[in-house]
DNA sequence: CGTCGCCA
DNA sequence: TGGCGACGG
């Protein structure tokens, strides 16, 4: 969403005036990822839980100042290039027609997806836990604090990326996290990586405690084993904590998470259907469309392929 | 972001 | 073949 658009920010859209940018991100994104031999299981967030409705505020805030200025320079004319495409990013918005559309997409495609009763976050984590995948693809390192045992993150993102608000451009490269090693070399348990967090800050308790970063946080749980010890023995001020450290603590130990009801397999794509929905409807170029779908066919064959022999390899 | 066409 | 810039909807 905020990467495929012109220079000036506008996303792409069809003759109708309605965005395509996630349509067209999914499809072609999707088919480069299982190219590579990966098969993904795409997880939509659902209702997020109560505490997180602060953060949720600061953001929507944020992206309501930034329509805003996007309109200002829209009506003065006379905006940079630049700050146009910065304000139009700021201001993305995924409607729930978007999301639904994101999901029809993935489902002609083939591809497994599930809803999540509660944060995607979470699920992934969950599902992966239960070993019906082998990492969460994110780049938010909450997976781990919900207890998935590896995290790809930059899984999507390839090469050169520009710094925020900075004409600085590093090169992005995929990067790998286990849970238990991660753990190990911290010598601490999940529980307290949970309360690091906390302290540091999390969507629960933006804040965190003022004053604590990670590395005081780190020595902190090290030396105490969690935060009210800490709280007790006068390292952390009580009033500084303004949240309920047990209720966070429980948001990422007993998420609201449920079980997949359908197999996570990839499935036969429905070729009419996903030109229905990209040629006829949001008039995509129907021969890049084909073409991208007998890619996704030939790579599907692949990665099932290489599942089976996998299969037979722990056989045998 | 990913594709495509152009050019060396 | 690989780098680069324009374009996709």
């Amino acid at each position: 969403m905020a990467a495929i658009r012109q220079p000036d920010g506008t996303p792409l859209m069809d003759s109708q005036g309605r965005v395509t940018s996630h349509l067209n991100g999914l499809f072609y994104r999707t088919i480069s990822i299982l190219e590579e031999g990966v098969i993904p299981i795409y997880v939509f967030d659902g209702k997020p839980p109560e505490q997180k409705s602060e953060e949720l505020e600061r953001r929507k805030k944020v992206k309501e100042e930034a329509e805003r200025r996007l309109d200002q320079l829209k009506k003065e004319g006379t905006g940079e290039i630049k700050e146009l495409k910065k304000y139009s990013q700021m201001s993305i918005k995924l409607t729930n027609e978007m999301a639904e559309e994101s999901k029809k997409l993935l489902d002609l495609m083939g591809i497994p997806i599930i809803q999540a009763p509660s944060e995607g976050e979470a699920e992934a984590a969950y599902i992966n836990s239960l070993g019906l995948s082998w990492a969460t693809g994110s780049q938010d390192y909450d997976s781990l604090l919900f207890g998935a045992t590896r995290l790809v993150r930059n899984l999507t993102i390839t090469g050169k990326r520009k710094l925020p608000r900075k004409d600085v451009y590093v090169e992005i490269k995929p990067e790998l996290i286990e849970l238990a090693e991660l753990l190990r070399k911290l010598g601490i348990t999940r529980e307290q990586l949970i309360d690091i967090a906390i302290l540091i800050g999390t969507d629960y308790d933006p804040e965190g405690i003022k004053g604590i970063g990670i590395k005081t946080a780190y020595r902190i749980i090290k030396k105490y084993g969690k935060i009210e010890t800490a709280v007790e023995k006068g390292e952390v001020s009580k009033q500084k904590i303004t949240f309920n450290i047990e209720e966070i603590r429980n948001l990422f130990l007993n998420p609201l998470v449920k079980r997949p009801e359908n197999n996570l397999e990839l499935k036969d794509c429905d070729e009419e259907g996903i030109e229905e929905l990209l040629v006829k409807e949001h008039d995509f170029n129907e021969e890049r469309v084909k073409n991208a779908i007998e890619r996704l066919k030939k790579a599907k064959r692949e990665a099932k392929g290489a599942e089976r022999q996998k299969g037979l390899d722990q056989w045998f």
